[in-house]
DNA sequence: TGGAATCGTTGGGACTTCCCACGATAGGGT
DNA sequence: ACCCTATCGTGGGAAGTCCCAACGATTCCA
């Protein structure tokens, strides 16, 4: 039976190849070398870029899927880079409002390059139409997997 | 920037989720946990199970993407569970010639069932044709990734 | 026959992921 | 005003994964 259930065993191999690769292009960074950031930093750059208003490190750890203790060491690394700020949140004193600074930003943007040639060797073999269309699957398969959170 | 690159996040992402769904519905299968199966014991298991003649560590190590070093743990596992055998390949004593037992094959077909409810649970936002395209794109990108033996 | 390469294996280091528990702060009910 | 509970960030540790560097045994090549 050729059932396409092992699709999964594809998304999770892909991601493995998208991770090495990246890890890999990073390898070639100094600058990110120099600063000591990880990988996982690109998710938490990308996720304050991203976020409508600043936010809290358990909104990050919700929007990334990772455990809040694991956000702590990433945002210390950025924090201690220049990259972003810890500015608490005079409305709850328990949170933090996480900022990216104009260095930040200028990360940030270095990052997608990265990200975008990782693309590319990745993504290589597919024409744009069907990329586009892959773009817009995935993106439909996370929202379904992570319920954004409404004006709460 | 014209393409949305960080769809190599969102691929990382997805596998990340497939990997979580898959460990948290193998921890109900109570005759897996009594085996000592680990996750990557059914890339494994799928791996032999699919190869045209009984292959090598060596090949399975590089049909799965992973170090050779690696393998043999999974292998020793899946041996000591009864589901596959180690044999020396007559032509080549320092290669093994490693193939499903019958039991293998049954942990295998479960196996598969499992992979599918985790598919399903996953891809659940898709349609049919949905689905059958995403495929389609996964396979093509892994077949850029890693040219298949020609020796089939 | 001798040297180089390959296969399986061992060991270990660096890293990630996950879970539990703690102080500090906030909210809700009486 | 008080407790009781919940949440946020944080620390620590267990388990697992990835990757590299070696080593005996075996094979291949000159």
């Amino acid at each position: 039976m050729e059932a396409p259930s092992p699709s999964v065993l594809q998304i999770a191999r892909l991601g493995m190849v998208v991770k090495r690769g990246f890890g890999q292009a990073m390898a070639d960074e100094t600058w990110a070398q120099d600063a000591g950031l990880r990988p996982g930093c690109f998710g938490v750059l990308r996720a304050i870029s991203t976020a409508g208003s600043p936010p809290s490190q358990r909104e990050l750890s919700e929007s990334l899927g990772m455990d809040p203790s694991d956000v702590v060491g990433l945002v210390d690394v950025l924090e201690h880079a220049g990259y972003v700020e810890r500015q608490r949140d005079p409305g709850d004193r328990r949170r933090y409002a996480l900022t990216l600074t104009p260095a930040g930003i200028r990360a940030h943007d270095r990052f997608l390059e990265v990200a975008e040639t990782v693309a590319d060797s990745v993504f290589g073999a597919l024409d744009g139409p069907e990329r586009a269309e892959l773009d817009r699957v995935l993106a439909k398969l996370l929202q379904a997997h992570e319920p954004p959170p409404p004006g709460s």
